[in-house]
Formats: C-alpha cells, sequence, structure tokens
DNA sequence: GTTTGTGTACGAATATATTCGTAGATGAGT
DNA sequence: ACTCATCTACGAATATATTCGTACACAAAC
C-alpha cells in the first residue's frame, strides 16, 4: 500500500476506488458494473480511467489471463480521513465538532446510529 | 436567501462563499485580501469568480459607491448540508455514523469537543 | 485637467477532468 | 482457421474550472 503525501483523488476517481475498497480488488468490468447501477456511463470511459488511476498511483493492477485485476494502493481510512480533514479546515473552521453536528442534524440518522456514537465516544473519552 | 434545489460550488467557489459567510458581506477586495492569506491569487481571478458566482446565484450584490458587496445567497447550513450529505452517501455508503466515526477518529478531538457531541446527541435523542 | 489608485467587465488562455470512438489483441466456441 | 465477444490502449473531443491580461470607468489628489 503506497504512502503518498497528498491523496486527492477526483470524484470519478473516487467512485472507483469505493468499489475497490469494497470488493478488495475488481476487474474493470466489475466495477463498471457498480457503476452503471448509479449512473450512465461508458465501459471505456472506466476503463480509461482506471488507467489514469494505475499512472497516479491510486491502483495497482495485475495479469489474470487477458483482463487486469486493479487494487487500491492507498488505503481506505487514510484518503476518507485526508478528505474529511480538508472538508473540516475550509467549511468548518478547523472544528470537527462542528461538521459532526452539522452531520448529524441534516441527516436523519437512526437511534441505533446515535447510540452508536455515543458508545464510540464514551469509549473514546475513556482514554 | 434563495432555493436552489441543488447547490454545488466548486472548491474556489466554496472559499469564497465562507468568507461571505463569516463577515455577512463583503466586497471584492476584502474576499480576496481573506484567500490572499491562505494563497497566492490574483485579485481579478477572485472578481471573476464572484462574477460567476453572482450568475449562477450564488451570491448577490448592491452597489455601495463605485464598488459593489457581494451576499451570499445560498444558506450556509443548507449547503453545508448537502457536500456533507453527499460525501456520506458517495464515501460512507449512506452511513453517518461511520462518517463521524472517521472525522473523530482521524481528528484528535478534544475531550470539551466530545462532550459537546455528546450533549448534542443526547438532546437529539430525547426529542 | 491630468495623474493615480482602485474599481468592474469580460474575453481568452490554461489547467483539469471526463467522455468516448476506434484500433487492435486475445481467447473461446464452432 | 474463422467468428464473435470481450479485453486493453490511447488519442482526441468535450466539459468544466481557474487564471489573468487588458480595457475602460470613476473619483480623489494634485
Amino acid at each position: 500500500m503506497s504512502t503518498q503525501q497528498h491523496i486527492k483523488p477526483t470524484e470519478s476517481e473516487l467512485e472507483i476506488l469505493n468499489v475497490l475498497w469494497q470488493q478488495g480488488s475488481a476487474t474493470v468490468r466489475e466495477v463498471h458494473e457498480k457503476l452503471a447501477l448509479k449512473k450512465e456511463v461508458g465501459y471505456t470511459t472506466t476503463l480509461k480511467l482506471m488507467q489514469i488511476m494505475l499512472n497516479k498511483g491510486l491502483v495497482s493492477r495485475e495479469v489474470s489471463g487477458k483482463t487486469h485485476v486493479y487494487t487500491a494502493e492507498v488505503d481506505k481510512e487514510k484518503t476518507q480521513g485526508q478528505i474529511m480533514q480538508r472538508m473540516i479546515e475550509t467549511m468548518f473552521n478547523g472544528s470537527a465538532m462542528q461538521m459532526v453536528m452539522q452531520a448529524l442534524g441534516n441527516h436523519k440518522a437512526t437511534k441505533a446510529e446515535l447510540d452508536m456514537i455515543r458508545d464510540y465516544l464514551d469509549k473514546k473519552s475513556k482514554k
């Protein structure tokens, strides 16, 4: 897994990374089919994007028969963390709390979700 | 304040909106000087961006002498909420909780922050 | 009334991201 | 060995975002 300093995938790239993070690894077709569920997109578009991502080092691939199997080369938590961090800095004045409250306020979180967050906070506070 | 369905400011536009949200309203120069603290950017670049935003309805302006005074036309909470929502959907599989935990885990939240979030959750749960 | 500083308008260059067509490789089925 | 489906490579078109130069307006200072 690579150790890049600033990971800044574009929106399309992020969608692809998400598929890869979920599935562990996948062919272009598998990724494409996942994406196609959500939006209209051509197969070669997905292919091209993944080739670009390979170039940037966001993914790696290995040959399997005539197809390539891709794997994310950037860590899910780290990448998400960086994106959230940028978000917190630019939109919420550096305060994670503000962001959390915004997210929970706007979003209809279920009671179970809220409880889980509370548990998480308790554990975190005890440390 | 406008009632747009999908507010999707670009990154640069968001930076400008942030200044306007903080200051209530501001001239191009005022905005520009704020931005210039953080990054190299030409005055006319900021001007142009704000004109584009005017066109999109993201901001309004009124004449004051020879300058224009700009005001955000999109609501801060609503805009932030929409952006967070998109984020939650694409990166966190629709779960606000996952996002919150990511944010709190990565970010070093202070004890006071955690307590405030807990209070917030308590109030929210009681309803 | 000319100079200077500060403002707006806006076209156009550049940068970045996305889309897709077309060409050619390869393997499976016949 | 031919055909078909499916794959990769990649140039190029398009879309979107950003940057800035240049032109011109205006008012204050001289």
